[in-house]
DNA sequence: CTAGCTATACTTAGCAT
DNA sequence: GATGCTAAGTATAGCTA
């Protein structure tokens, strides 16, 4: 039944922080599906890979992504596995963003040192090249892999494993250092994440994963 | 001036891969600047945080990402730090299901052209430099951080340490089943990745990181 | 490639269910 | 929260400059 109701239709509206909490919700569900249809048009139309993700004020997380989100946003970190650790941290210190930067502390000093050494001595191109290959022979079935291949994967595990234990060190240097703890229980307060997100749009698209591990460690590294 | 165009205005327009190359690439382009608006539109009226990764045909790599795409994609991944390697496994056995070469070959071709790209247009030291500059956080004075970031720190890192130690579990088994080596040196052909991507759109987003480790280690997860 | 133009196809705000 | 509606607001396909 329709009322005799003045305006009906679509109106404009600011461009700023809807107000009225189930506007909101409204508009991010309707708007969600709206993008992901967006995208999915621009995969099948336009023959590219594409991945979105979504955070909704709630916390949970959408997403959408062709062929896979892993894939994409896989080819889109392909760089140093150490850089993972520190992005898990990033957040953490972007709430410290006004830090004192004369503090600066003589470990961190040596994570710049590595840096520099990096930057005097790496050959962006070739990397980029050696890079490529492997992204290239993890993709293909291990079964095919030559012994060189296995060797370069074993080695690309070496270098996790030790830059995870570099890492470490530093970082368990500076924690010691700052006396926050003695001998802190692993309670989680962080726990890593876990990811939880309700996928949505019938393309094919995104997945779901939902990762949790327990803790109950020493930092022995 | 205007000719008399029997149908001036928009058309409909069948939902496949455009066929006349000209049209994809504009349709690309303007789609995917509409993609990247209502993305960000939802991002101001929802409040809501939103990554999204596209790659073009010929490679090149356009991301959005309110706040950084770094950081949006680090929370879609904290299941675990070490997702390249997770991945690289997930990709093989992925791959493995329907080997099929020809998929493989084009995946190739794919990152030849990210590459010649990358080297037409790509500036090494900018990155770099670029990277640089996003190295910010961790150079930051970590004892400004309060005990509390710095459990969650540490909580990351012991995760990070599990994950590692997980996942070269399942490789290093997969790798001796596949009897390839009895004892290979650890010479170190897998340096480290890279990452590269051409941003667009004026919205804080994505960036570069370059990284090579030393080894000269053994397997001994 | 980037930038209009125009008419039309598509999306969606506010309501009601 | 999820539909369905309707009219108004937007995005854009095909061209041209």
């Amino acid at each position: 039944m329709v009322k005799n109701n003045p305006v009906q239709g679509r109106r404009k509206i600011e461009m700023k922080k809807i107000a009225k909490k189930n506007n909101l919700q409204v508009t991010f569900s309707k708007r969600r599906a709206g993008l992901f249809k967006k995208a999915s048009e621009l995969c099948t139309l336009c023959g590219v890979d594409v991945a979105i993700i979504v955070f909704s004020p709630a916390g949970k997380v959408f997403s959408f992504g062709h062929p896979h989100v892993e894939s994409i946003v896989d080819r889109f970190l392909t760089r140093s596995p150490s850089v993972r650790i520190f992005d898990a941290c990033y957040n953490i210190v972007e709430t410290h963003r006004d830090a004192n930067i004369r503090e600066l502390n003589a470990h961190l000093a040596q994570l710049d040192e590595m840096l520099e050494v990096e930057k005097r001595n790496g050959e962006a191109l070739d990397e980029v090249r050696e890079a490529g290959r492997r992204q290239w022979w993890w993709q293909a079935p291990i079964g095919e892999l030559g012994s060189n291949e296995l060797q370069q994967l074993r080695n690309a595990l070496l270098e996790l494993k030790m830059n995870v234990g570099k890492q470490a060190e530093l970082l368990q240097a500076a924690v010691e250092s700052s006396n926050c703890w003695p001998f802190l229980a692993p309670n989680g307060v962080g726990t890593s994440g876990f990811g939880c997100e309700g996928n949505e749009i019938n393309v094919p698209s995104g997945t779901t994963q939902m990762y949790k591990f327990d803790q109950d460690l020493y930092l022995d590294f």
